[in-house]
This record gives structure tokens, sequence and C-alpha cells, in this order.
DNA sequence: ACCCGCGAAACCTATGTATAATTCATAAAA
DNA sequence: TTTTATGAATTATACATAGGTTTCGCGGGT
């Protein structure tokens, strides 16, 4: 089942863990307490450093960020998440933050920013509301993930079939576009078909927009 | 053309407009003077009530919202227009916001949250970004309103047709599905394309997803 | 040699349309 | 109120086109 991305994701079953950012001791095991007692698997470091050097557990989850780090801050970290790929959901502490960076922040995504000292409650409401988010993206990504892994079994007569058959066009016409006759067409069509795993033109149709192959737009 | 909802919005070709709410005259002045600089046309107000007053022209544009206001707030501006299904992109601005505050009017769908005193050109920036968001709401707004529009013209039978059609289904098993003979549901498949202005089946596959008619979902 | 792309003949199923007729309900006119 | 008109829904027959598979065969490239 599912996928392989990158250096990424692929489970949505597994179960969720949050990993902190937090360069003082004392909040950082008072969170990871906090979590816990919530059930949620946690994972603390106290610098970018750290965390950067592990890889992000395949299973859903988010980062709760300081944005005050030593070395790289919790914005820098999700830059160089950003770069990577890697959309895991980012929740923000900060105790000096400012409007700006909050905005900064939320424009790129993030899923809250929270200034100290926080409600525990809203933390706990924070990461639960970004670990679904995390899930249903992570549900999203592995059906495309895995419909792209079909499509890469197509040979290249065969894709371009499928893109030309899910604009609506009819066999003959497909032919005429590239060149063959219409019974070869039906065949590659037939081939796409069977190994798209698509029971119906409306189901390949449906993957060709999944895929991002057919004009979405009419 | 287009289309019709509720006392909204219709227009994308318009000439773009800023809405700006301010109770501090001078500045409301300035934010006139500075926006008409770049060619916008705009419309100020010093109160939430004298927004709600008259209604948002039917064209692309923004609103530039101050948070403190006398009267409803610029944040209250923002719920009262979700509540009404209006979905101008909004920026605001504040001269004693906090943290929390930016927060809360970034996820409920801010396109900016400015700190006066602000830059001239991170204004213009915002706005400029906010009516290109907008133009590119209102485009897809009109398409599936237009598509809507086609829709409500099909009579019951016929919607159920389209439904069992376009989930992949072929005729004799839409017939089982609704005790109808083979042809009938030809005649009805008939009627669903040439009212829906489909020329393929792949077409109506994609307004019905359009539609949310069909499960997005594999 | 084998896989892939290509194509033809034959055959069957599915789709689409035209014609025609029946039933039903509702709306408009007498 | 009765009659008439209209439109939706239904089905059948018949025909034409489109879609799909199988079998068989050819040629090029790895």
């Amino acid at each position: 089942m599912s996928s392989q991305r990158g250096a990424e994701k692929s489970d949505v079953s597994g179960e969720p863990m949050v990993v902190v950012v937090e360069d003082d001791t004392s909040l950082r095991e008072a969170l990871e307490r906090l979590f816990r007692t919530i059930g949620l698997r946690t994972l603390a470091f106290g610098s970018a450093a750290e965390l950067l050097e592990n890889k992000l557990p395949d299973t859903p989850g988010c980062l709760v960020l300081d944005v005050r780090l030593p070395g790289l801050s919790g914005l820098d970290i999700q830059g160089e998440l950003a770069k990577a790929d890697i959309h895991t959901p980012i929740i923000f502490m900060t105790g000096h933050g400012d409007i700006p960076m909050s905005v900064r922040a939320m424009k790129a995504g993030a899923v809250d920013f929270l200034t100290k000292p926080f409600r525990d409650q809203d933390m706990l409401d924070a990461v639960v509301a970004a670990i679904e988010r995390d899930r249903a993206r992570r549900k999203e990504d592995i059906e495309v993930a895995d419909l792209r892994t079909l499509f890469e079994t197509l040979t290249a007569r065969e894709r371009e079939i499928m893109a030309l058959v899910t604009t609506g066009l009819m066999n003959k016409q497909v032919a005429a576009e590239v060149g063959l006759s219409e019974i070869t067409v039906k065949i590659h069509r037939g081939k796409v078909m069977r190994k798209m795993g698509a029971r119906s033109l409306a189901d390949l149709v449906r993957m060709a927009e999944a895929l991002e192959m057919s004009p979405t737009k009419r």
C-alpha cells in the first residue's frame, strides 16, 4: 500500500506524534508531560540542529517550535522544511514575538502562533487540530502518490493517449491527433485502463484530474 | 453570462476597487490618495456601520480595515461578512494590536495584518495581492455558479441519472439501479448532456466534480 | 529472442439518436 | 368545471456509431 515520497510521509494510520523544539529545558519537559497526558507520543529537542539531524517520523503529527532558538530560529526551521517539501503542520510559541513575525509565520502556513505564557488547553487544542490537518493532508498525498506510481508504469504513448482520452476526445479523434489508427488507440486505451486500475472512463477522468493532467477548468 | 449569488459577486473583469474603513480621517484620506496613485478606485468609510449600509461593489477588490473602530471592530466586520458568505479578502491595520488578535484574524482568512505605522509599499503589496486573490476566487465562483444554473434546469430524474452516469456506471447498470429500462436512461442521459452543454462524458464528469456530486476520492 | 509499439480482421457490447406511442400531472383556456 | 395544452417520464423498434477484446502478424530496438 501507500507510497514513497522523497524522504517523507506515507503513513496515515500510525500513531500521531508531536515533535517539540524548545531550548528552555523546563518548558520543554513541561510540554512533553502535557502532551503525554493526552496520550500523544512526544519527541523533544533543544535546538533546530538536533531536530534536523533526525528525520521526522513517518506518521501524522506536528511540530511545536519556539520562535527564538539557539542557532536556527523556529521560523528558519519553517523555511528549511518548506524548501525540503516537508509540510508537517507547525505551531509556534514565543515570549517576545511581534505581530509582523506572527503574520509572516501564519502566511507561511503555520497553524497557530501562541504567546508565552499560554494555557495548556490552548496548546492542546492547537496540537490536536494540527495533527488532524496533517492526517488529512497525508491521506490526500498518499492517494495522489499511489496514482502517480501507477501512472509511471505507463509508456509514453499510453500517457499521451490517456491525456487525450480524458480530454473527451473520441478514439478516432485521438488517432488523428497522434497519427495512429483507431484500433491502435483502442489497444493503448485498454492498457491504460488496466494499468491505472480504472473501472470506467469516469474513473480515469477523475484520476487525470487528480494528476492535474487535464484542465481542471472547462 | 456569469451568474447571480445571493447578494454578492459575479463580475470578474470589472475594475478593481479597494474599500477602506478607518475612523482616523487623516489616515483614511492618506490611504485613498495612496491607492489612487496606482490607479485603484477607492471607497472609504469611517465606521463599520457605514460600510455595512452600502453593499460591496460587484467587482474584484479587497477591504482595508482598521481593527479598532467605533462600534463594530474590524474583526467584527470580518465575522459579519463571513456569516453573510461574503469572501472579499481583508487586510487589517492596527496601532495597538497584539499577537493573538493577528493570529485570530489570519486564521479567519485575512490576507494581511499590518501594524501602524506601515510603509506605503507594504500596504500596496498587500492590496495588490488581495485583489488578485479575489479575482481568482470570483473566476472560480462564477464557473461553478454557471454550472449550477445549468444543473438546476435538470429534472429530478435527470439529476439522478447524471449522478449515476458520472459515477462510471453503464446505462444498463443505471437502469437497474433506478428501475428503468436502458433506453429510458439513454434518453435522460442525452438530455443531461445537452442541457449541461457537455460535449463528452469526460466533460460531464468534470462538471459533476465541480458540483461536488461525485466523490472526489476514488 | 523478447518486449514494445503498431495495425488489421472479426466480433461483441455500449452508446446515441430518431420515431412513435402511452401515461400522468399540471397549467391555461373555454 | 371541463377541456385543452404542455411537459415530464416511460418504453419500444430500429439504426448508426463508438468502444473494447481477441487473434494474428509485422518491425524495431534492447
